[in-house]
RNA sequence: GCGCCUGUAGCUCAGUUGGAUAGAGCGUUGGGUUGCGGACCCAAAGGUCCCGCGUUCGAGUCGCGGCAGGCGUACCA
């Protein structure tokens, strides 16, 4: 609902509470905070207070009667404001208000102004956020999880980015220690089995056919192969893989800004410097042998271990340094999205981040819930170390990339996706997205014949857009006026998903007026343009919606 | 054992800081365009919101206790 009437809703009852008490009906006591909400039933108007239901116990009267008494004493001010056309109360003690058609018209002038900007605002105050995600160590091809994360993350990104946020995409990886040792085995294993020899593959080796096929690359580019050279075979694995990761997400249209691997993070010494700080500030103590971080001191269940007694740091140690080395860079918000295998680890991160004395709530962990898979109602198994995963790009090649990524983030992020690839792929047709985008081709193909026809489309200031009356326009504009609250209220949330619900809702409103009245041509010619302006605006605000979720939006389908 | 997530229509899922008769898509059934794109629109059927207790004027939503599924709980990565 647009600010301004909630604003002017607010202030009336405000006004007529204070009345009420003035004249003495309506005894005095601690008011609580006054809110209004958009009823779910379009019967009960466009906003609606449940203040009088809230008062009744504290004044000792009826609901209804106190509803009834401060709408008395609102309908007695003058002048009403003009964009509330009216008021009433409604069993159990609900008051409602109804907006003028009046206070709408100007939000199409103003989507028709700001354009792609609409939807922006300043919430985040220039502040810099570094969203981490994706994030997957190069031992295999990204999966269908990877996908979820990946348009999570982008989408919630672009959403930070609209309402004001400085915002900055980073992967992280682990690229020494001991899968990357494995990966390198495995490869390495089987290029020997290449060339003839017997082999034990390795227990706990990669055992999917993509290891095999970069046994062949190594066979067929490289020439002087020294067998015994681990380092070497990882070296190679790590770079195809790499390639392929990358080209996955270009792909699937998603690009980051930085690449960070843990390697740099002991070589720029940010591993060691920040461990020392900890050390120096008594944060770390020895026992057994090992190094501890005392995180239970800063509200994780126990303290962790950063360096084991043989000497070896664990994970733990550069992840610390990561993350304040983001802070160093200047970043004041982190997002780190994080599969729900590492919720363990979110209190380890936290009390690092307090530790090293940054605000606890700086850091804000999304944990994206799991990603099964299933083939009818047969579950995939879904393991890397098993070679047994279907990939991202089987998906993206199935499927297709808008409908994957609408599908990825319909869910909230706390359920888990039961991603049925037959339903994807009969689906991929009846798929919500192509709704939406249905809707925006349509709009386009509007524009198209009115060019055809020679029929001028004015600016909204230059059309009487009171001539727009009919119930399916003005529930329109009402879905176009809701779309920066949306946009704010996934920003804050760290869901993105509210926008997918959104854009199917606007989707909807405009099929449903689009069936019932002509735009062009609809007999009046000033009611025409007014639709067309209409029309436009469905067109600039599902544009702006499909940007923030990294879904195109065609002028042709 | 302990921690986290989930449990809502046949299926997949929404449901803001507690509000009125709990929603959508798919599927099922039946309708709809002398016209700007039928990938659309309208309608019907479909519910013990996992169970119980509590808080409240009011609970799908909050609290406690259960049940079920998933994931964690390492000097693994």
């Amino acid at each position: 609902m647009t600010r301004e009437a909630k604003e002017a809703a607010t202030n009336l009852i405000r006004e007529g509470i204070d009345k009420a008490r003035e004249k003495g009906e309506l005894a005095h006591c601690d008011l609580p905070p006054l809110r209004l909400e958009v009823p779910s039933e379009k019967r009960h108007g466009d906003l609606a207070t449940s203040i009088a239901l809230q008062l009744a116990s504290k004044v000792n009267l009826p609901p209804r009667k106190i509803a009834e008494v401060i709408v008395k004493h609102i309908k007695a001010i003058s002048p009403q404001p003009s964009t509330i056309s009216q008021i009433e109360v409604a069993d159990p003690g609900f008051i409602n208000f109804f907006l003028a058609p009046k206070a709408l018209y100007p939000k199409l002038k103003d989507i028709e102004e700001e354009g792609a900007n609409y939807g922006r605002s300043s919430l985040g105050k220039g502040k810099k956020v570094l969203i981490e995600f994706v994030s997957a160590n190069p031992t295999g091809p990204l999966t269908v999880a990877h996908g979820r994360h990946a348009a999570v993350g982008d989408a919630l990104a672009n959403t930070l980015q609209m309402v004001g946020y400085e915002v900055y995409r980073e992967y992280y990886y682990n690229d020494v220690g001991h899968q990357m040792d494995i990966l390198g085995k495995s490869v390495q294993a089987r290029y020997h089995e290449l060339r003839g020899e017997e082999i034990t593959f390795p227990e706990d080796g990669y055992k999917g056919t993509y290891i095999t096929r970069i046994a062949q690359e190594i066979a067929r580019e490289c020439e002087d192969v020294d067998r015994g050279d681990l380092g070497f075979f990882r070296r190679f694995a790590e770079e195809k893989l790499f390639e392929s990761i990358k080209k996955d997400l270009k792909d699937f249209a998603i690009e980051f800004d930085g690449w960070v691997k843990e390697k740099d993070l002991y070589e720029s010494g940010q591993v060691k410097k920040t461990m020392e700080r900890l050390k120096k500030e008594g944060h770390i103590y020895e026992k057994q042998g090992a190094l501890w971080f005392r995180s239970s001191k800063f509200g994780d269940e126990k303290d962790r271990v950063v360096r084991r007694s043989d000497g070896q740091p664990t994970y733990l140690a550069p992840d610390i340094a990561y993350h304040q080395n983001k802070y160093e860079r200047g970043f004041q918000y982190l997002i780190d999205i994080l599969g729900p295998d590492h919720h363990g680890y979110v209190g380890r991160l936290k009390a690092a981040v307090e530790a090293l004395g940054h605000e606890k709530d700086s850091l804000r962990v999304i944990i994206l819930q799991l990603v099964s898979l299933y083939r009818g109602q047969e579950k995939l198994p879904m393991s890397t170390r098993a070679g047994e995963f279907i990939t991202l790009r089987q998906v993206l090649d199935e499927v297709g990339r808008d409908a994957a990524r609408f599908f990825f983030l319909m869910r909230t992020t706390n359920s888990h996706l039961n991603f049925d690839l037959n339903l994807a792929k009969s689906q991929s047709t009846e798929n919500p997205v192509y709704y939406v985008q249905y809707a925006h081709a349509r709009i386009c193909s509007i524009l198209e014949f009115a060019a055809e026809k020679g029929v001028e489309v004015k600016k909204a200031e230059a059309v009487d857009l009171s001539l727009l009356k009919e119930k399916e326009e003005l529930e329109t504009i009402k879905t176009l006026a809701q779309f920066p609250e949306v946009v704010e209220s996934g920003a804050r949330a760290l869901e993105p998903q509210g926008l997918t619900g959104y854009l199917q809702e606007l989707a909807g409103s405009f099929h449903n007026f689009y069936t019932k009245f002509r735009v062009i041509g609809p007999g009046d010619r000033n009611l025409g343009s007014a639709r067309l302006v209409l029309v436009k605006a469905v067109k600039t605000t599902l544009q702006n919606g499909l940007r923030l979720l990294g879904i195109s939006a065609p002028e042709k389908m």
